[in-house]
DNA sequence: ACCTAATTGCGAAAGATTCGCACTTACTCA
DNA sequence: TGAGTAAGTGCGAATCTTTCGCAATTAGGT
């Protein structure tokens, strides 16, 4: 009557290490490895930071987590079953807004018919400026 | 009558390294700080990757040239001058499709409206499937 | 309980970018 | 035209992020 947890039904096994840092994607919203690290180590001090890495990138290929660019070097997770959204970063101040996707099917829609491109607006954040940054320059 | 460089006018000083770093920019379109580095090799052998790197930054600062971010870590540098175009770049081959501007108004202005962000579509690119990558799973 | 392959920890390596500092040089001005 | 000076350069080291190899550990099947 066990029911199976979620990551062996992936075909994962099943280490505290990789339940950590599952749940510390879900609870962070959106973090970076080294975010991730940090929360899993409030309850898994010695957790390596490669291992880190190593379960983002296997949580990702069986399709639990994503990662998006927001805009400099490192990539952020967040759950997959998040609302599907894009994200808005501002330059400036690094505010992070989500977007519902259907927001932007107008513009997929033309790239699609355009140029034959099939835009995936998770992966790649949008830049700009926010209200308030762009208000006082 | 010596009519004064577009460096001195934007307040730099002119040296070689510098007017071959905007030069590399220039002819290259799209280029990594590493490519640009091989560029300038070629005509002067010695130049510091430091010096590559403080000088776009440089020029930047002065909107001679612009960065773009295409995906993963690197940023690229563009000359500034190039029409304005947001870029789309298939996160299976790396190919980039520039488009004009033009053809992402409806989602600037709705984005504008409903959140009040300004976006700037050139600094980050646009990620997804290019035709053929999107064909072949 | 036992075996095997997956996973972890650790330290090193790689790659990209930045920084400090002494030396050089472009430009200013007398 | 010849200093003087502040900007710019080269060099090496330092950072930061991410990856890798390898030996030790451990989860899950039998």
């Amino acid at each position: 009557m066990a029911e199976p947890h979620e990551l062996r039904e992936k075909g994962l096994r099943l280490t505290p290490q990789r339940e950590l840092v599952l749940s510390a994607v879900r609870s962070l919203g959106h973090a970076t490895p080294e975010d991730v690290a940090e929360r899993v180590r409030q309850t898994h001090p010695g957790i390596n930071l490669s291992t880190v890495y190593r379960n983002l990138e296997t949580l990702e290929n069986v399709g639990l987590v994503q990662h998006t660019h927001l805009g400099h070097g490192g990539a952020t997770y967040h759950a997959a079953e998040a609302k599907l959204h894009a994200h808005l970063t501002c330059e400036r101040c690094g505010v992070l807004i989500e977007v519902p996707i259907e927001e932007t099917s107008l513009l997929t829609q033309s790239l699609l018919n355009d140029y034959g491109f099939h835009t995936d607006l998770e992966h790649l954040a949008i830049s700009g400026r926010c209200e308030d940054c762009f208000e006082k320059p």
